[in-house]
DNA sequence: AGAAACATACCAACCAGTCGGTATGCTGTA
DNA sequence: TACAGCATACCGACTGGTTGGTATGTTTCT
């Protein structure tokens, strides 16, 4: 859709960091383009307005992101359980270097935008659902595997929470100025999944000593 | 600290609405100003720069929140297990109205600010692990009446992991435009929390069908 | 009186977006 | 094959408006 290394491509990878590192706001048209290495021109040809580059660089996310979850290793276990809690161990996993490496563009573009710009808005759901909902098929048929087809919750609803805490503990990695607290906040979705589908492999192994 | 009427703290106020809605950088002084009803003279009387408006801004809200959450009726329960799911049900209950009015000026300014402005970053950290340490206590008084101190998390990563939870539902319901998903992330934590300290009223009560 | 609390006018820098122009490559046709 | 016709990709000076911040004067409170 995007040709790699083209001056389209090369403002769109320059947005990634520089949103994620001052937000969409602090972010000037002139600086994506210095980081871009592009002209004003060359923005304007390929978008309508700041806006406009807004909404593709998170459809762009979307596409990239989406690359790079489906290439990951977890997707090999054949227990869909297995895969859920792989999915959430490689999401702790990658919370190395900068922090502004390590979050979510949408996560922090719709913060800001959620209100005056709904186009924005929207790219941002889309991706953000988008990528849950790839999981929500493995949280289904972990569900039907365990035999907890009638729980009082969804597969949607425990996919969409697995992105809440996600997006909450990059907040607290920004806060905290480290990825440490985010790391225990995804360590307690596990034990939260484990305990819905595989309760009695905690009560022994990891959280000690409970009885 | 802050008269109520004065224009400090008017602009302060205007701040917390503004913020929310906008972002951080999205929000002029000339803007602010017009909301609280006050000129620019009187702003740059009163902060030396719109970075200090932000401290300010972050440390007040400390205090207001403080103040609201410590006149919540949760805290009359004698069981800290009690209070914590109170809490929990608490942040739940207060998702009315529209999102900008329920979600947190100080996670919303940190996602901006904790690179460029790193006083902001520091009086954001201060107000959301303030907050989670005075949850901390009342977790911490459960594990002990439930004798499992010596589990594989701590009080403090369990209350910081309830502010992630909170700050990521409030993303969820910008990117939805509602409060509903992020409700239901809520009732993800308080699943969770039960299942650690009282895995027994789950099984029969809220997983349903479970065995 | 003296300080604190404003108000008004102003400024240089920066902002998103515009515009006239050029370089390059593709496509249809004689 | 040669060339006209045209679209895409890009350039960078420019503009009108906004930005955070200042300088200076006036009012209000103690």
């Amino acid at each position: 859709m995007v040709r790699a290394g083209s001056s389209r491509e090369k403002l769109l990878e320059a947005a990634f960091g520089l949103v994620r590192a001052q937000g969409y706001a602090a972010t000037s048209v002139d600086e994506l383009c210095g980081a871009a290495g592009v002209t004003k021109g060359a923005f304007f040809h390929h978008f309508r307005s700041k806006d406009d580059l807004a909404v593709a660089a998170a459809n762009h996310w979307s596409e990239v992101t989406g690359a790079f979850f489906a290439a990951a290793p977890y997707h090999a276990h054949p227990d869909p359980f297995d895969r859920v809690i792989g999915y959430l161990a490689f999401r702790k996993a990658i919370l190395q270097g900068p922090v502004a490496q390590f979050t979510c563009l949408v996560g922090t573009m719709v913060q800001e935008a959620y209100d005056a710009h709904p186009a924005i808005r929207e790219a941002c759901d889309a991706s953000i659902s988008g990528h849950a909902a790839k999981l929500e098929e493995d949280i289904r048929q972990a569900m039907v595997n365990s035999g907890i087809a009638d729980a009082h919750w969804t597969a949607r609803s425990l996919a969409l929470h697995t992105q809440a805490v996600l997006q909450g503990a990059f907040i607290l990695a920004k806060a905290k100025a480290g990825p440490e607290i985010a790391a225990e906040s995804i360590d307690h979705l596990i034990r939260y999944v484990t305990l819905l589908f595989r309760p009695e492999t905690i009560r022994t192994t990891i959280m000690g000593g409970r009885q």
